[in-house]
DNA sequence: CTTGACCCTGTACCCGCGTATTGGGTTTAG
DNA sequence: CTAAACCCAATACGCGGGTACAGGGTCAAG
């Protein structure tokens, strides 16, 4: 019963320190210890760190992730309030894709405007980047 | 005739220590300095600036700025070279899309399951999250 | 009793892209 | 002549998310 750190680090799939990571950060409990210093963790703990890297492949940050376990542990609050969060990170993403989407834009024109073949002295891409007007 | 770190700067629009950083990385060429070991940059430096600014802009990394100048200054170098580049960058950004565009996925279809009332404790966002299983 | 596998703390380091600070030397206008 | 405004080099710091290393204690098997 109860993990040490490296069995809680293999069931959670993270390398040991990120363990001792995550607790300094309060993302993890600060769990019991042996009278050794051993840390020995509930097996719960393999769910929260299961959750965090979920989270993050959600794309939110460890800040985020925070916010998020405390809304979970505090009973005050409601699902409103997760709702909240994930809606604001769909804004967050969507953004970042607009962005991408800009410069893949601008990138594909560009491309299209090189034949492909001819020296890089005028390379109609190396132009238009030194020619850096106003592009909408 | 000639511009100093400052006037480089402001010119380029970046900070006076982003000029000193960018030489350092070979980025910008070596300038002359006076005897006083001021820098004096030729004009075309603030071209240089601005080129490396705005490819930041498409998403390139200054390691790939850097690929970019040597290809515009080696002769031997061909526009196929830049279009290659251009075409990975454009693969990368799509790459950079597809991911986000899976996050943005997970988080509505979670956003949709959850009632938007109710205990935190209860909502289905931080339950899916919980139970991180296998999802597409 | 020793050896090896494990655990601890504290600290330093990595990535990219700068920015700030410290402690000087220079140049120029008044 | 002096003070402001500028330049220099070297170094440290910031972000986010870890990772590595050094120098120790601990525990189980043989």
């Amino acid at each position: 019963m109860g993990l040490k750190s490296s069995a809680l680090a293999k069931l959670g799939g993270v390398n040991l320190q990120t363990i001792r990571y995550y607790e300094r950060e309060g993302l993890l409990p600060t769990p019991p210890r042996l009278r050794s210093g051993y840390r020995v963790f509930p097996e719960t703990a393999v769910h929260r760190v299961r959750f965090i890297k979920r989270a993050q492949e959600l794309g939110f940050s460890l800040a985020e992730v925070q916010d998020l376990l405390s809304i979970q542990i505090d009973p005050t609050k409601e699902c409103s309030d997760v709702q909240r969060l994930a809606k604001s990170k769909v804004a967050d993403i969507e953004s970042k894709i607009r962005t991408l989407q800009s410069m893949k834009r601008v990138l594909n024109k560009l491309a299209q405007s090189c034949p492909g073949c001819g020296p890089s002295s005028e390379c109609p891409i190396l132009e238009s980047i030194d020619a850096a007007g106003a592009h909408a």
